[in-house]
RNA sequence: CGGGGCGUAGCGCAGUCCGGUAGCGCGCUUGGUUCGGGACCAAGAAGUCGGAGGUUCAAAUCCUCUCGCCCCGACCA
């Protein structure tokens, strides 16, 4: 390709607003425009990453057995009524009405068309196993979009479902996922971390995600410093011990401070671990506590699990009529009627200071167990930096940023059963196909890679994902030796099949340099009036300072001997 | 949805407080010089000042409403 008719609108200045180095990156290279809130046009440039990489997403698909198809965008109410997703999914998706006021909708995800088609085509176990994907544009009206394609409300996904007579099917459909999926990230140059992870609107029953860390990164992970524990935040439990106070019975205490957990142990000199933190939720209607210890955080999304999805924070005043005391002052000691639900950590925990439910006084020496009527036990605290591992029995837990790449769903028969997606077993029993949902985020694995091979220059491209190969750099094309010896090598690169851009532009040195190193091809060849006279051009990783003197005539095959090379470091 | 910021030439911004009819840098066009790290000279084109309404002799600037974009939070397969 000659640059000086290629469409790269590439920056010298870029808006301020974007912060996180793949946004500055993707716009600053012309990968990418905005056309408006979350949505993106997608230049040449970008346009060829993205196609590289599902290239290597389709091969590896393939490679497990995947056949691919494509599922329509626009899609009808009523499969989506059938799982109560149009109403789960809510504002999140993108609704309106054709011409004869039926209700569509953008699809946000494929699970009922794929459900539906299933159940329209599939009889026998003898048509299963299945596994069908496609490559094909989201809609998800996101509330708030950021960092460029981080989080967009149109973007591309790979999604595949699996189609299984069992649940040994599905497990075995969901492992070829999950080591196709570490080839894919392999192959783009990315490692990724496994994490377990909530399956929220999805459903189902297991789920893995895969993450890529990154400061940029909207999703918090939880990892272990001694073994292999990797969760969610989300999802993320710890094992705390239980602890002791010293007191035994039951004592009021004079709290004058405002009655957070920090105030009153500062005050008192007790530390927070001592404290029994008590939170008043609303549940149809209905007043329930939710007890965890001072020097944690409750988890509403473990909340959910327990108390169902329509809960939410008791008001001050409804605080106050039920225990008399404004929050901070309040606990279920001598309150009997309220449903109380207590982390897993306070069992068997004495010695405890709580809330007096009167204002400024707490109690000391409380004893979970004996003053309280604790309905059950539940893990619903979120988990923090140093907390000790709840798998391993010396790790401590550490917290980091990342970016959600994939998710491997096992949907067990959700979907197959709220829409009778039903087959014949060799028994002759008519059961619910056995599905798996897997995504891949194709534009967050290029946020990613940007994110991590980059410069203070610009973008550095892992070869296997790159846009071009070869960027040509001649130094002055007014100098006729230097525009037939470049010429000369992009003609035979091109008759080679092999994706070469060179810099045509009637532009000077400096100008080129800067376009090269921004968009990052990762191999430049320099012709120069300077090196032609010592019979030879340069040729340079983008990825190193090293620059090679080669004569013209050799220059195809040391550049393809070098691209061989950068190939084999993303092989599988 | 809550909080904050911003919409002025293709891009990045100043001008708004204190009203007087729009400017800077980059880019673009033409001509010339230059050519190993985002060149220089000369000439030039280009703006409904996001939109609507109002106040005023006069509005980018003041008032009201509205649309959009970004950031933080809430939310999020």
């Amino acid at each position: 390709m000659r640059l000086s008719k290629y469409f790269l609108p590439t920056l010298k200045e870029f808006p301020k607003e974007a912060k996180e180095i793949s946004h500055i990156l993707l716009l600053k290279s012309g990968l990418i425009k905005p056309l408006m809130s979350g949505v993106y046009e997608y230049l040449p440039l970008g346009w060829r990453v993205i196609m590289n990489i599902q290239k290597i997403i389709r091969e590896e698909m393939n490679r497990i057995g995947g056949q691919e198809l494509l599922l329509p965008v626009l899609t009808n109410r009523e499969i989506w009524d059938e799982t109560k997703r149009w109403d789960d999914f809510g504002e999140e998706m993108f609704k309106f009405k054709d011409r004869n006021k039926r209700d569509i909708c953008l699809a946000p995800t494929h699970e009922e068309v794929i459900t539906d088609l299933a159940r329209r085509e599939i009889q026998s176990y003898r048509e299963l196993p299945q596994l069908w994907y496609q490559i094909q544009t989201k809609f998800r009206d996101e509330p708030r979009p950021k960092g460029a394609v981080l989080r967009i409300r149109q973007f591309i996904m790979k999604d595949s479902y699996s189609l299984d007579r069992d649940f040994d099917g599905l497990a075995q459909s969901f492992d070829l996922h999950y080591n196709a999926y570490k080839r894919i990230f392999h192959r783009c140059g990315l490692d990724v971390i496994v994490v377990g992870a909530s399956s929220g609107v999805m459903g189902g029953s297991e789920s893995n995600e895969f993450m890529f860390l990154s400061e940029s990164g909207e999703d918090t992970i939880v990892l272990c410093n001694r073994c292999d524990y990797a969760a969610n935040l989300e999802v993320a439990t710890t094992r705390l011990n239980p602890v002791q106070g010293e007191s035994k019975e039951i004592e009021k205490v004079h709290t004058p401070v405002s009655g957070t957990v920090n105030a009153v142990s500062n005050l008192l000199g007790k530390p927070k671990e001592l404290f029994i933190k008590s939170l008043l939720y609303i549940v149809e209607e209905k007043s329930v506590f939710v007890l965890m210890r001072g020097d944690h955080e409750v988890n509403e999304g473990k909340l959910a699990s327990y108390l169902g999805f329509e809960f939410r924070a008791a008001t001050p005043e409804e605080v106050k009529k039920l225990t008399g005391a404004d929050i901070g002052y309040i606990s279920p000691v001598g309150i009997n009627n309220v449903d109380t639900y207590a982390d897993s950590s306070l069992k068997v925990s004495t010695g405890m200071i709580t809330g007096a439910n009167k204002n400024e006084y707490h109690i000391k020496g409380v004893n979970i167990e004996r003053d309280v009527k604790i309905k059950e036990y539940i893990d619903i605290i979120t988990v923090k930096a140093g907390d000790p591992c709840p798998q391993c029995k010396s790790g401590t837990l550490k917290i980091k940023k990342a970016i959600e790449l994939g998710h491997l769903f096992k949907l067990g028969t959700k979907y197959s059963k709220s829409m009778k997606c039903l087959f014949t077993d060799s028994d002759g029993i008519e059961k619910p196909i056995v599905m798996g949902s897997y995504g891949i985020g194709i534009e967050r694995i290029m946020a990613s890679v940007i994110d991590k091979f980059h410069d203070k220059d610009g973008i550095i491209w892992p070869v296997s994902i790159a846009p071009f190969f070869v960027h040509i750099i001649p130094i002055d094309l007014t100098n006729i030796k230097v525009r037939e010896t470049s010429n000369q090598i992009y003609n035979t690169f091109v008759k080679e099949k092999f994706e070469c851009l060179i810099d045509d532009r009637d532009e000077r040195p400096g100008f080129k340099f800067k376009d090269a190193e921004l968009i990052g091809i990762p191999i430049h060849i320099i012709v120069g009036e300077r090196s032609l006279k010592e019979g030879v051009c340069e040729v340079k990783l983008r990825r190193e300072e090293k620059k090679s003197k080669v004569s013209p005539e050799k220059v195809i095959a040391f550049v393809k001997e070098l691209i061989s090379k950068e190939e084999k470091r993303y092989e599988v």
